[in-house]
RNA sequence: GGACAGGUGGCCGAGUGGUUAAAGGCAGCAGACUGUAAAUCUGCCCGCGCAAGCGUACGCUGGUUCGAAUCCAGCCCUGUCCA
């Protein structure tokens, strides 16, 4: 682990190294002298295809943060015009083609995230967010050839992870994803010609367009240019950070509720508490320590602390205030305000249906199934018949649950 | 354009005429144990229906057959090699 010394002399990559978010530097004892001298400015392209991120970008997120907490300005760069031509993620389905309105519905909506972690405005280390839009939908192709064309060659193309993974197992590569990266290496001549851009950061499987775009930089402006990834975060288990039982954990409220988000971090493997507090909160990094060595059961105080930071920077006090008040009450044998919710109406509903229509199954099925392993509580009390009906009182609450941690609440 | 190999449930991957809603693995959910952790063991894991049952499903379309993911034809898509 991260043991707090460090070589550098910037406040920047001190930082960045304490809180565990370096994998790899191009230059990095040219990037440390220029983020010791100088405000640097430096960038991190974010997808739009969807009206919100999810917790995977939170490290790219928070690594801007970092860098405007040193001093450095935060450059903030969408994908719409990438995002025109679909996501080439390897995924062979997911190409779906997203009309303009959409991505810019998109972009606003995940702004409203970045607002809260970043400080947008004019000043020299302040924010600002661009869309890539701007310069690639009017590139022409001819001149897009002649310019940039020559500096790539296949040869080296072919090296990329990216396309030799899927050589090597013989899956499809097309045209469009193999200019994917040159249109991503543009991004960075670009911004570095716009905002004097140094510095691209990302996560490591980025490493490969981050080098591209400092190379079309110097051969084609002769610009001194750096990049920085991110180790590939993945839980103490081994999987992809972000991913749960019902789906992706959005930063955006609208997609996921804040006591959910809550939830995901209070979930945390042990093993993942002080790497998260480091790369997710802004508590000192003695205060981290202090955490992370509690043992045992303790361990959990210092997972309510990071789910109450985590939220606290992403949703706002309030949400995580009442986050943590909700799961205190419900894992008390309560039930807090936060949870989800339905109203059967008057004349009641079945507890198959209503655990569908609450979403705690995907369908009346896996509801049956559910009860059927006892998995179903009504009031503490276990339900195992599908066609139990549930009628509250007027006025009354029952308290539903699916396993031990899903709970809501019911009423007429 | 030609030759060959392939397209199976969220993913990987068996299955070459019925007993196949489709082996196995991964992921996921639940139960037990716990600390809302990990590991482990057990169960579940297409949809609808209280249920008997019904409906969909093995790239697409059509055909053979009492019966097809499995056989035939055409088409679409992918890979490898050749032009």
């Amino acid at each position: 682990m991260n043991t707090g010394t460090t070589t550098y002399d910037s406040d920047l990559l001190r930082l960045l190294e304490q809180r565990g978010y370096i994998h790899q530097v191009t230059d990095p004892a040219g990037l440390d002298a220029l983020a010791a001298k100088s405000i640097v400015p430096g960038y991190i392209g974010f997808d739009a295809t969807a009206p919100s991120l999810h917790v995977g970008s939170l490290v790219q997120i928070m690594m801007l943060r970092r860098l405007q907490q040193a001093g450095h300005k935060p450059i903030v760069v969408m994908g719409g015009g990438t995002t025109k031509i679909g996501d080439p993620s390897g995924k062979d389905e997911s190409r779906k083609l997203l009309t303009p309105q959409v991505i810019d519905d998109n972009i606003a909506s995940i702004f409203t995230v970045f607002e809260r972690l970043l400080t947008f405005g004019d000043g020299p280390s302040d924010a600002v967010m661009v869309n890539n839009d701007e310069w690639l939908s009017t590139l022409g192709y001819i001149e897009l050839l002649r310019d940039v064309g020559p500096h790539f060659t296949i040869n080296r193309m072919l090296t990329f992870d990216s396309v030799k993974l899927r050589l090597d197992r013989e899956q499809p590569l097309t045209f469009l994803e193999f200019n994917y990266m040159i249109l991503q290496a543009y991004d960075f001549l670009e911004l570095a010609r716009r905002y004097d851009c140094r510095l691209q950061m990302g996560g490591s499987d980025q490493w490969g367009n981050i080098v591209n775009g400092m190379e079309l930089g110097r051969r084609m402006e002769g610009r001194e240019l750096y990049g920085l990834t991110t180790p590939l975060l993945t839980t103490a288990d081994g999987a992809k950070m972000g991913k749960t039982a019902s789906g992706a954990v959005w930063l955006n409220e609208d997609q996921l509720s804040a006591y959910d988000f809550w939830q995901y971090w209070r979930n945390t493997d042990d093993r993942d508490v002080g790497r998260f507090l480091r790369l997710f909160t802004d508590l000192p990094l003695d205060e981290i320590a202090r955490l992370e060595a509690l043992e045992g059961a303790e361990i959990n105080a210092a997972k309510v602390v990071l789910a109450n930071e985590v939220t606290k920077l992403v949703r706002g006090e309030d949400a995580a205030l009442a986050a943590e008040a909700t799961a205190r009450e419900t894992f008390a044998g309560g039930a807090g305000e936060d949870l989800p919710s339905l109203a059967v109406g008057e004349d009641g509903m079945r507890i198959a249906a209503v655990l569908k229509e609450i979403g705690f199954t995907a369908s009346g099925g896996e509801a049956k199934r559910k009860l059927a392993e006892g998995a179903v509580k009504l009031e503490g009390e276990t339900v195992k018949d599908p066609g139990h009906l549930v009628l509250p009182d007027a006025g009354e609450t029952l308290r539903l649950s699916l396993g031990k941690k899903r709970y809501g609440l019911i009423t007429r």
